[in-house]
DNA sequence: ATAATAATAGTAATCATTACTGATAACGAA
DNA sequence: TTCGTTATCAGTAATGATTACTATTATTAT
C-alpha cells in the first residue's frame, strides 16, 4: 500500500488508490485502503491534501514542497521550491510542524488554449 | 449574511455562520446559508479554507494572507505578512490567481502547556 | 393588478469517509 | 499440536457535511 502510493508521482485519491491496490490485490476492500491511509497519514508516511473538490488527496513525496492547482483543468502540479517560512511565524511564538501551500491558478496548458 | 462573515474575525464553519444568522434572522434555512455562501465564494468576496476537519471554514478577509493551524486547539490564527510567491510559479509559466497557504504546529497557549 | 422571475424554507438525496462486525490469519505459550 | 490472544481484513452499515430539489413566498416589471 505504501508502495503503491510512494511509487506514483501523481497525487491520487482514495479511490484512485484502491483501484491501484485491487491490480495487486484484488480482494482489497475500499475500508482497508482508508484504514491504512489514515496509519500511514498519522506516522508521517504520505501527506493529505485538503483540496476544493472535497476529496482528499495523498502525496508520497514528504519532502518539502507545495503545489499549485489549475483552477480550469484541476491538475496538481508540485513546486519542489517553496519560498521560505513567514517570519511573522516565529514573531508570533508559533511552532511550525508542516505546512501545506496550495497556489490556484491556470497552468501552462490552459493559458494557452484561452 | 456577508455582514455577519465580514464583522467576524474568526474561520467559521457554514454551520456557526448559521447560528449567527438565526439570531438576526430566525426563520433563515441552513440551505440559504450554503447556497449564500457558494454565491459569495464564487464571487470571490470571502474565500473558502478547506483544512484537515472535514468542514468548510469561511473568511470574511480577502486581502492576501495565510493561516496558522494548531494541531492541538484547532486555533486559526491569520497570518498577515505572508512570504512572497515562490519563483517557480513564474519560471513554470503559471498563473496564479490565489493562494491558500496553511501552516501546521503548535500555537504560543499549547506551547506553553506542555 | 397580473404575470414573470428570483429567493427561500424545509427536506430529501448525495457521497466521501468512518465505524462496525464477523471471519480469518498470525503468533506465542503450555 | 492445541488453546488463547491479538491483529488484520472484507464487507457493509452508519455518519455527516454539503448539495439538490420542491413547493411556497417575495420582488420586480409590464
Amino acid at each position: 500500500m505504501k508502495d503503491v502510493i510512494k511509487n506514483r508521482c501523481d497525487h491520487p485519491t482514495a479511490d484512485m488508490i484502491y483501484e491501484s491496490c485491487r491490480l495487486l490485490e484484488p480482494n482489497i476492500s475500499l475500508g482497508t485502503v482508508y484504514r491504512n491511509l489514515k496509519l500511514l497519514a498519522d506516522e508521517g508516511d504520505i501527506i493529505t491534501l485538503e483540496t476544493s473538490d472535497k476529496k482528499i488527496h495523498y502525496d508520497g513525496d514528504i519532502s518539502r514542497h507545495s503545489h499549485f492547482i489549475c483552477e480550469k483543468c484541476g491538475k496538481i502540479i508540485d513546486l519542489f521550491k517553496p519560498s521560505k517560512l513567514p517570519d511573522e511565524l516565529t514573531e508570533l511564538g508559533l511552532t511550525v510542524k508542516g505546512e501545506k501551500c496550495i497556489y490556484y491558478g491556470d497552468c501552462t496548458d490552459c493559458t494557452i488554449k484561452n
